[in-house]
DNA sequence: GGTATTTATTTTATACATAAACTATTTACA
DNA sequence: TGTAAATAGTTTATGTATAAAATAAATACC
């Protein structure tokens, strides 16, 4: 992870950019390792059954999910398969189109959600309960400013 | 008794950790996909040779890369691995301890990094470049106290 | 000096990620 | 209607990551 070099030519933008994905990485590795440790889970499963509860544990399309989760094709045949091998999605024929695919979660899958989520929401909120309302609404918007630079303008 | 959310409660703590991980996923896959497409080279090597020249492109231990780069070892033995087979960096046995191996950076290897610097501060420049220095300045001073937040308080 | 422990790294097994090639359908349209 | 193009997923090859076990050398200590 990240320690770019500190010389003088380090832009503020730059600075910016680093401790951005400092502090994410930090904070996202103690919660990996948290979910490993007390659910056996990945940071990436719990991403997966977080878009099927917003979707409403329904019959959902793989390339649906591929999208929600930024992740290519092949990544999420894989990550199902292991995840359909555990019991916690279950997988199906979309009834009107041969093509494609769907998944829900399983009655385990929304347990494990569930336990999960609330160990989450803890986790983040005794993190962070140092910060003022005004100090946390600011920086999401700051936080939202900058992504949407970076939608608006891709690089190159 | 009224205001049961039912569905989905989401706190300010937890918004804000939502929205920093979907800003640093959103601009560190543009740049992982730059570095790809422009370099045929990854983040993680990005990050790797930027810790070598910060140490001055000089003989390093495998374990120092480790820690710095927050990485165990079997990934950094894999990693080096590749980068050798690449001429990225090379690899020699520590002249005083024979348990201990040492990388530094090939010529080749830091010509790429200096491309790959130049290319990836020029675009988190124009990327960013309508943020006045001021809510840079701002955000970067709330991401590091919320890092401090997290590296204090390990989560259980 | 000889044994126990620690330290440095690799190996192994497995999970997660991408790009590119491939298969199988559906849709568009001349 | 027939065929080209688009769409949905999977497969393949490879890179990146972890934890746990293994190997080998240095160090601690009686």
């Amino acid at each position: 992870m990240t320690n770019y070099p500190t010389n003088k030519q380090e832009t503020l933008s730059l600075r910016l950019w680093l401790q951005l994905m400092k502090c994410t990485k930090t904070i996202e590795a103690e919660v990996a390792s948290q979910f490993r440790r007390s659910h056996h889970q990945s940071l990436t499963r719990f991403d997966l059954l977080s878009q099927l509860y917003r979707i409403g544990d329904d019959w959902v399309a793989i390339g649906e999910i591929a999208s929600k989760l930024m992740a290519s094709g092949g990544n999420i045949t894989g990550l199902l398969d292991r995840m359909v091998a555990d019991d916690l999605i279950e997988r199906r024929a979309n009834p009107r189109d041969r093509r494609s695919f769907q998944v829900r979660t399983t009655k385990k899958g929304r347990n494990t959600f569930k336990e999960m989520t609330n160990d989450h929401a803890q986790w983040i909120e005794d993190a962070l309960n140092e910060f003022s309302q005004k100090d946390k609404e600011q920086l999401i918007k700051l936080l939202v400013r900058v992504r949407r630079a970076f939608e608006t303008k891709p690089l190159i």
